[in-house]
DNA sequence: AGTATATTTGAAATTTTATTTTATGAAAGA
DNA sequence: TCTTTCATAAAATAAAATTTCAAATATACT
């Protein structure tokens, strides 16, 4: 069967190309979709100052089978659209309301960061990854408990991984490290100094680099060879509690663990069995 | 405008107490819903063996304006509900399905969570650790990077807070504690020994103690004076790489940050411009 | 069991709504 | 200025939704 959504997006592509009374409906849906919805195509007709027949040759146009197609399409899209917008928290607001918010725009923040994530990139780093020797984590702050998160996640399938926020340490490690080696930059803004200059000494000792920082131009990803992107999210967020980048990054890592669990499926599961036992071990014996 | 959702549910819900060829009905679309949504009143009654009356009927039956509300309000819940699936990685899966998946799952964890999150519980949480003197948060292994993540929120707002996942450490810190401060235990599966002690210990000295653990019966949330619960989620995920645990356990701290946030909505902001001038000058100073 | 009463039913009638046809008028091009 | 093309809405038609109604069935009461 047919899709059940699409029919907003539909309407302001098209809404450029289309005759002027068509056009006049479309503004109408889109500035009214939730009335227009329940008229009928007369009615819409009416209140866009157009016809029925306009309403018909509109949802022709666009090319579905009819006003009832648009109409179920229209209602698809109002059905996500109240999670797509983004709402920041106000001066005692209810508690429902609060859960009700946060939990939406962090929902929207990972949506974004899935959709912006490149594919190539995310298969190049993967490939990275999955070959080097050793990998190093380093972000300062919040971008720390990415890092940190991705250690525990990769010592799991026996990946050599360290994580760093302290850049002397880090600098250390680095030090003895090459090109059979990677270094993974993590920073929301991507201009944290501390990143930006070990990627510079991981370039200088020809260590391939992969950022995580959040969507646009920034040091950080300039001077990374694989760039992963988080949502570049609204973070008003109360002038900033900021609190969903740390969300996005720690879905990059997922998605970039999960990748590599894929494409090394077999010994994935095995190491993660074995690392069961060997807690499961620790806790018997407590 | 009325909602576009909640078509399916309606018909669930409903399903038994209604007359034998409006049930036939009910049961068809439940079945067929992409399909049902398509065809017209008169085709349904034919395809569930009734008559297009019965079709009517059924939707005044469920309080509905006639067949097109029901139409527009299944197709909503289709919207939704090609989400609510769980899907798990495989060997080889291309990167694309590899992203839509693991996002899908995690947003599907931050809905149950939000839904499970009680507003009693949550209202109690933020009254206790509003006007506590210190808060302690506790967690081993994934959950301290909930713990430290906690940590890095709360200071900023200029709360005595510490976290730990030593629980010697913890242990000394709570010895000079008492009603007037607070420990948050935080355990995915509410039976980490190491937890269960430390709350133990809380409730010899009279600390309240606020646990945030998957929704269940567990020994750390019958401990805890207030339970702060994270979705039970499917945690296949490849036999457990268990990535989106901890991203609800995030989600839980940031719902218990911003409402404290929003119930002191004036020194919260105070507080986190004179966070970021600090920073700032570190930064200008480097 | 037998009768009265209420409920459920689908066929047919009716109403509403969607869609197509068509005549008209406006704009673009020759 | 005259075509030609396109857009338009009124009117006609087709399709769909909804209501009505009489028959069938179930239920309650005697």
């Amino acid at each position: 069967m047919g899709a059940t959504n699409g029919g907003l997006i539909m309407l302001k592509e098209m809404e450029n190309r289309l005759p002027p009374s068509e056009q006049k409906i479309a503004q109408y849906i889109l500035e009214n979709p939730e009335e227009s919805i329940s008229l009928t195509a007369l009615a819409l007709g009416e209140k866009s100052q157009t016809s029925s027949a306009a309403v018909i040759r509109l949802c022709k146009s666009l090319g579905l089978s009819g006003f009832q197609e648009l109409k179920i399409r229209v209602a698809g899209d109002l059905q996500e659209r109240s999670r797509n917008e983004y709402h920041d928290i106000e001066p005692n607001e209810g508690f429902q309301t609060i859960i009700n918010k946060v939990t939406a725009n962090t929902i929207q923040t990972l949506k974004e960061t899935g959709d912006i994530l490149s594919e190539k990139c995310l298969e190049e780093a993967v490939r990275v990854v999955s070959h080097a020797k050793s990998c190093i984590f380093f972000g300062v702050g919040a971008s720390y408990l990415a890092a940190k998160d991705a250690e525990q996640k990769f010592l799991r399938i026996n990946k050599n991984v360290y994580s760093f926020s302290d850049i002397h340490q880090a600098a250390t490690v680095i030090a003895n490290k090459g090109p059979e080696d990677v270094v993974i930059g993590i920073s929301f803004s991507g201009n944290t100094e501390e990143v930006v200059k070990l990627l510079q000494l991981a370039k200088e000792k020809s260590i391939p680099t992969i950022s995580i920082t959040k969507y646009g131009s920034s040091k950080v990803n300039n001077l990374a060879d694989i760039q992963l992107y988080t949502s570049a999210a609204k973070e008003a967020m109360m002038r900033s509690g900021a609190t969903s980048s740390r969300i996005a990054q720690l879905h990059v890592i997922d998605i970039l663990f999960m990748s590599l669990a894929s494409a090394e499926y077999e010994e994935t599961v095995k190491h993660l069995e074995e690392t069961r036992e060997a807690i499961s071990f620790i806790k018997r014996n407590q």
